[in-house]
RNA sequence: GGCGCGUUCGUCUAGCGGCCCAGGACAUCGCCCUCUCAAGGCGGAGAUCGCGGGUUCGAAUCCCGCACGCGCUACCA
């Protein structure tokens, strides 16, 4: 749900947006760094690059480019070799050998960084494409970007930014370097934990909101208790100096938590029956006839609402309002209070059977009544005798409320599933 | 090897010198409610604020050092 207002696939008034279109405005940056003397051409062989920090590494000496063709006199045998062998150079940026550059991060603050630690990195390289380097300071500046926020790996690339902001006369835009969002172990996010993808939250039925609540919370806070916020919120009292610095692990039980949330509480009632409808004709058997009716679904939605997390579970809450083909073995139905005492449960469920049957009027209030009524005529616990019925109506131990079910499922369905289960038995 | 960033309950966080022997949320445990499951209510356990020095009448909060974790160190982003 969060909506960019250009971009190359919705256009708008700063395009080209597409790299390979923008080729000519990189090239005319790196040309007037070049003319000023602020960068240089690099003829050096990707082989003797690979050669140069093999012997750094095996020298414990810091890496970088060991800058053979900053000078005239260097590059000139390099470019010489370079043609012989039909290759073509790369331009570098002509770091200063000593002296500051510091910049105010909106998250971290004042930082300097000592430039005799920054090699001549590539700004456009052989192929005439930039590095993310320019790419970004170029294209920001053209579209008139005002802030630059990204994850704080790129801490230590900043310094070089500022050079060639510096270089080229451009004032730096707000720059804020988040913190990430690690998997459980403390790693970075992979496919071990499972999602990597907004899509594979969705395909499990968070929603958006939820999603958006809840990674809106990480690494920022309101206060020291607001967990429920709305995009509108959220928009409303964002700023960069309540972004925490340090990272945070992915905590899905929040998450599940959050969802639920916003399933039982935030989504409106009207909203939430179709979002049911559309993921119930996604999971349930193909043998069920489809479109569902949006009405039925709007008499189970109040149900189920307040019993899942996430919506892959509503399924397996309430098929049995939607097929009469019931799976469930006698163990099941007998549970665990009439476990060997299948005459009991017969009787029991025979007596259910004609209270619903005659029932004066069919609803979950009437019903629970005459239940009840039933339960203490038999001598049985309440409680056992409706999991008894529980079962032999809807296929399982856990569902929503009984009699709201009954209800719904209606009286004729719900006799002959009584019925079922004592021929079963 | 160099440079950098980070460090408050298991997890997300509040805290910006006294209100904190550290608050909230998720998870967890117990009780209540209850037709199952949830939801809800109440309550509990859980953080020597990474460690060591300072500064101060007073430090989770300021300063220094160390430790640990992570990142960067490409003609990738």
């Amino acid at each position: 749900g969060i909506e960019h207002d250009e971009g190359p696939d919705i256009g708008g008034p700063y395009g080209p947006y597409t790299q390979s279109e923008r080729l000519d405005l990189y090239r005319a940056a790196a040309d007037r760094l070049l003319a000023q003397g602020d960068a240089y051409e690099c003829w050096c062989s990707s082989a003797r690059l690979d050669e140069v920090r093999a012997d750094q590494q095996r020298r414990k000496v810091p890496p970088g480019y060991d800058r053979r063709c900053r000078e005239e006199a260097g590059r000139a045998v390099a470019r010489k070799e370079a043609e012989a062998e039909g290759r073509s150079c790369v331009v570098r940026f002509k770091t200063p050998l000593e002296g500051e550059v510091s910049f105010t991060d909106a998250i971290h603050g004042e930082t300097t960084f000592n430039v005799a630690t920054l090699d001549d990195f590539v700004m456009l390289k052989s192929d005439g494409f930039p590095t993310y380097h320019l790419a970004y300071i170029v294209d920001d500046e053209a579209m008139k970007i005002t802030h630059v926020l990204r994850g704080d790996e790129w801490i230590p690339s900043a310094p070089r930014h500022m050079l060639i902001y510096r270089a080229l006369g451009i004032e730096p835009p707000v720059i804020a370097h988040v913190p990430r969002v690690l998997g459980p172990d403390g790693a970075k996010l992979s496919k071990r934990h499972g999602a990597t993808s907004v899509f594979e939250y969705r395909d499990q039925g968070y929603l958006p909101e939820a999603l958006f609540n809840f990674l809106g919370l990480i690494g920022w806070s309101l206060d020291d208790k607001t967990e429920i916020i709305s995009k509108a919120e959220f928009i409303e009292h964002f700023t960069l100096d309540r972004v925490v610095k340090n990272p945070a692990v992915f905590n899905v039980e929040k998450l599940q938590w959050m969802n639920g949330v916003y399933i039982r509480e935030v989504v409106p009632a009207e909203e939430l029956v179709t979002l049911f409808a559309e993921r119930l004709e996604r999971d349930l058997p193909a043998s069920i006839a489809r479109p569902l009716d949006r009405g039925l679904v709007a008499r189970i939605a109040p149900l189920i609402r307040e019993r899942i997390k996430v919506l892959s579970e509503v399924a397996e809450y309430c098929d049995f309002f939607f097929t009469d083909e019931l799976h469930y073995s006698a163990d099941e139905l007998l549970g665990k209070a009439y476990r060997g005492r299948p005459a009991e449960a017969k009787r029991g469920l025979e007596e259910a059977a004609s209270v619903a049957a005659e029932a004066a009027a069919w609803t979950h209030e009437g019903l629970e009544a005459a239940y009840r009524a039933l339960a203490e005529t038999l001598g049985a616990k309440a409680g056992d005798l409706f999991s008894l019925v529980r079962v032999a109506v809807t296929g399982k131990r856990v569902t929503p409320p009984l009699f709201e079910s009954m209800e719904i499922v209606g009286r004729e369905r719900c006799v002959a599933r009584l019925r079922a289960a004592i021929e079963m038995l």
